[in-house]
DNA sequence: GCAATATCAGGCAAAATGTCTTAGCTTCTC
DNA sequence: GAGAAGCTAAGACATTTTGCCTGATATTGC
């Protein structure tokens, strides 16, 4: 049968991270930081690396310049959100609770950790007060 | 270049399902469940991924009986400790608590799911104090 | 006009993965 | 004890992913 296509490669991510921490960016410029001194090929490789993004609506890319630019259309943090959610549906009957319980029981927090945390969830409280929309 | 192996396959995956489920089982009983009325080639498939999972220490194979019966090395919350421990080496620089916050934040929890929660934390909180290990 | 630089299109090899065939044992049954 | 049935071991295979590369063609800049 066939392969199950990998949500991002390990590969494509090192473009989003570049794409994250440096916004728009040119083939080259993204070539010169992925592979620094590499030639064409690699300049052939990030570019088909790309194209396959764009496929996939990861990345955007704009035509009018001379030098295509590109720009990732997903953030990290949204990311973060997809694998979750993969996780969670392949291993928790799509639910993400599993998930929190997991990490709060296995992580030994460290103690501000669990102060932050605290807070956070005693901050979420009183926004629900404000507004109920109990769901 | 190489593909990168997946942790655990969807197929593979519903086969330590069903062990977690049904705990030890031999080659046939799982045939039976994951393709009722499959054959000597299904039979076969299932052998080979569960050889397979054998050599990745996820299966382990009791050869003594005429049939050989198997049973599954991790659990379902080792698996999920190991995905998301994958997902924040690839995003979070390996550390976990981002995953912690992302989902707090963004999970909407229910009135009830953030009462347990937060009941979770308190409960952490009361067992440092019995034992503190600042860590 | 020429050289540099871009894009486009497509090929390629290695590896993953699910599937299947076959051969050779062991075991059960009559 | 012979034949049938079931089991394991070994390996072939097709399909697909994925990272990488080449060559042709178009565009830009000077």
């Amino acid at each position: 049968m066939a392969r199950t296509p990998q949500d991002v490669t390990e590969t494509e991510l090192s473009i989003l991270q570049l794409l994250w921490d440096e916004g728009a960016a040119t083939i080259r410029h993204l070539t010169e930081r992925l592979y620094p001194g590499g030639g064409t090929s690699k300049y052939a490789t990030v570019q088909k690396l790309l194209e396959r993004l764009e496929e996939e609506q990861l990345v955007r890319r704009d035509r009018s310049g001379s030098a295509h630019t590109f720009q990732a259309l997903i953030n990290r943090e949204e990311l973060i959100g997809r694998r979750l959610r993969t996780v969670a549906e392949q291993l928790c009957g799509g639910s993400l609770t599993p998930l929190l319980t997991h990490l709060v029981r296995t992580r030994k927090l460290s103690d501000q950790e669990r102060r932050e945390l605290r807070s956070l969830i005693e901050e979420l409280e009183s926004d629900k007060r404000k507004s109920p929309r109990s769901n």
